[in-house]
DNA sequence: CGGAACATTGACCCATGTCAAGTGTCGTGG
DNA sequence: CCACGACACTTGACATGGGTCAATGTTCCG
């Protein structure tokens, strides 16, 4: 579980400067993962709570015969494989080279009892983490193609202005495909989408995966509705 | 936020006997809503969390224009209201006359202080709240309609399993139009899918609020795919 | 330079949405 | 107790957004 992908940054555990739980990460061992690699598979005994600290991770889960459901990008700064107890519920892939901070979530439930405080920081992040996914589930329940792709556009947007990039230009470490796997949409239509996009002079795309805003406020109203935070 | 209409009940705070915070929801003040009556809507100060004692509560979010998606329903036992912090995100509406105990935050937020395990409660609620959103996501993202009226029925039964009722005999008091904006389907999809699957000997409709499951092994295939606790 | 993976584009089709009648069913008031 | 009105549900006819299948283009890396 990602604590989250698109989130505003103040209530985040790692806002808080040095706390033990900070220190104890930045402790941590790091791990590095490739491209297309596994973190961890859903139905994995949970053994680590794992820190983006550089590349992106697709969260999903999959039906029998392989329909697939991105259920969050996790980007630096970003927890994953919280939540979960026991077992994972969902699969964690980097979807681009990554290294992981690993913290035993032994360690974690021993910290909880000693610091309530962290107890609740647990809990408003996994809370924050929900209020994403159903916002999520708003554009993926109802909204059409056009609207799931600028939705997913703004919200990158958003999370650049948040980390202080150019919310102007998205860079999209993630393929088409999971584009369309997260907004539950096939390839070809997402691919559709952004060239009608770029048509309708709203875009540019000079390279695949980089995008560039050129009209933020006709995507916005494209966008229709409270589309909050993705 | 509802802490779990579709989640087992060994992790619910109220299985626990007898903690302070059971204590304090049995001595809080009951509240009655009507059919239909909002408890409390998106942008509305957080007061209160609420249990639901009897009757049903519909979570859901809505687009400007209209459009809306129900995120999950709320039965007896399940708290709502938690999770938010400052505003609610999200409405909720009573779709049968329900009574609910009401919890101010203010005294919550102070009993989480004082007891540290108390938070880890709160966040393994909300974890598995979350937990289920994501198969909810999985459901409306990538299955077919008669896929996901059967993971409805089936994720009912299910419910009716743990609390100890006929898992064969649903009673559902949402409306055709709740099961749409549920699944991401229209009314009339809904009903023509229940027409289909009584068509074809898998359920019985004593009246449009009962249904009978007649071949749960063939439901089950029919789902298709980890259906989880949808 | 060559090949694999990703992206784009086109033609076609079908599952589901839309629009429009009906047909219960329930609660209220006469 | 019945009649009426309001809703909810069902069903049919039709339209269409997005899926499917297939071909081609592009990028990037070995």
């Amino acid at each position: 579980m990602q604590i989250s992908a698109q989130v505003p940054d103040h209530w985040r555990v790692s806002a808080t400067p040095l706390t033990s739980f900070e220190q104890t990460l930045a402790n941590a061992t790091l791990k590095r993962v490739e491209a297309k690699e596994l973190v961890f598979a859903e139905g994995d005994a949970v053994s680590h709570v794992y820190r983006v600290e550089t590349g992106a991770i697709a969260l999903f889960k999959v039906l029998v015969d392989g329909r697939r459901q991105i259920v969050g990008f996790a980007y630096p700064g970003d927890l994953i494989g919280l939540g979960a107890e026991g077992e994972h519920t969902m699969n964690a892939q980097a979807i681009k080279p990554t290294r992981l901070r690993c913290l035993p979530v032994s360690g974690l439930y021993r910290r909880v009892v000693q610091d309530p405080s962290l107890g609740l920081k647990l809990y408003q992040a996994v809370a924050r983490e929900l209020a994403s996914t159903r916002d999520l589930m708003l554009t993926t329940g109802q909204r059409t193609a056009a609207e799931r792709v600028v939705s997913f556009l703004l919200a990158c947007s958003r999370r650049n202005e948040r980390k202080g990039h150019d919310p102007a230009v998205l860079e999209l470490p993630m393929t088409r495909t999971d584009i369309g796997d997260f907004l539950g949409l096939t390839v070809e239509t997402v691919s559709r989408t952004f060239t009608k996009l770029r048509g309708m002079g709203l875009i540019d795309l000079p390279h695949s995966s980089e995008v560039k805003l050129l009209d933020t406020d006709a995507l916005k109203s494209l966008a229709n509705g409270n589309d909050q935070d993705l």
